[in-house]
DNA sequence: TGCAACTAACTGACTGGTCAGTTATAAATG
DNA sequence: CATTTATAACTGACCAGTCAGTTAGTTGCA
């Protein structure tokens, strides 16, 4: 009977903003339910849209999860890698850097929903794994690599196989994420801040020169 | 119109042997396929009976998940419990023991399909997640505190904060279970115990007294 | 500047299939 | 023959992906 007063459209055309808005929506979804439970028809209309609407932007399910990776976390290793190059004249400066990112970064549920997923999903599908192991954690290792080969190369550290050192300087970062937010263990000791400053301690005295500190 | 020509049975009551069979088939199709995407039917089929049978043992899949924490992981946990406490008099040369063992059981698959699940799944379901948390990860986690408590109290070690040299022990070895199993990275650097003393000896320089070793 | 013709963006109902969990029934067991 | 253990057929709900049709916005033309 009563027709709207002022011709309010259904809807707009949008299309240079959709796909960004769909992704975020898509890693909300994907953060809270896991990628199997997670449903399109919410993913769309959390964007805003409609369900068919998704699939003129993206070809399905699996494909918004890669474009994810690509879109929210590569940008990430990226300017890792940037600040590596930066940094070569102060490896353990560099580092120390890194190390504050990396913490923060992880912090950030969003963020870490990623490598979750990719956790749990690489078995059903290697090529989303790989996809985020080129594109996320190969660049980021190389550029850690690249430091410390740097700062072995200025006699900073004693000189240790890059690659057990990369694997010292990341890991405590990824366990105290699944600490917080797969555990939710009981609040982080320490301020995010602390955390970095303990781990760098005990790592650079492991990995330090003789008596060089 | 031939007959089975000795009384063959369709089937054997088997309740005893039942239940485990029936979680060795989960945890097998959890592993290849994930929570989600492993059937009912298929992990049924797997322990040689028939999909309602499974309902006969178990409430549903996520109690199956649940009784898998409880049958196959805590007794890793609580096994590391006996030998804290039985280490008490050699507290590195426990850890250095704790350290393989870690290692060797997060290689195998099996093992390590479980924790994947629960980073995976812990969203949609604490509940699981607390589980693990306290019939697993807080037992190792005391035992190793209690461990480097010794350390310290003897001398051994340097007064660490027991949680911060807890996630640093233990973390590297998560890292490298995802590095082998989520992201197929090529091929470890060095065997397995290799790996083991490579950290150590960053971890002990890390966290001794000055000039110990 | 007003309107017709056109296109890209979008909708929502529908389909085909999947699968967790239930139940009626039957076989083994003691 | 009562009870336990098991099966197989069934149900009901759910959901990814499709598509015929609709509408917002644009362009060409008078």
């Amino acid at each position: 009977m009563t027709q709207p007063p002022e011709s309010a459209p259904k809807w707009r055309r949008r299309a240079e903003a959709r796909p960004e808005e769909i992704l975020d929506a898509a890693l909300s979804e994907f953060t809270e339910r896991g990628f199997d439970a997670a449903r399109m028809e919410d993913i769309a209309r959390r964007a805003g849209l409609s369900k068919g609407g998704v699939y003129l932007y993206f070809e399905g399910k699996e494909a918004l999860l890669k474009a994810l990776i690509e879109a929210k976390i590569a940008p990430i290793a990226h300017n890792a890698r940037m600040i590596a190059q930066a940094g070569a004249q102060d490896p353990l400066g560099s580092l120390r850097m890194l190390a504050r990112m990396a913490a923060h970064r992880f912090a950030d549920p969003k963020v870490f929903a990623v490598p979750r997923l990719v956790i749990g999903l690489s078995a059903r599908f290697p090529e989303i794994a790989a996809h985020y192991r080129t594109q996320v954690v190969e660049v980021a290792k190389a550029a850690l690599e690249t430091l410390i080969a740097a700062a072995v190369e200025r006699g900073e550290l004693r000189p240790v196989e890059p690659r057990a050192a990369v694997r010292a300087f990341i890991a405590p970062f990824l366990f105290e994420a699944m600490w917080t937010h797969v555990l939710h263990g009981e609040g982080a000791l320490a301020a995010p801040e602390t955390l970095v400053e303990q781990h760098f301690d005990v790592l650079l005295r492991g990995l330090a020169k003789e008596r060089s500190q």
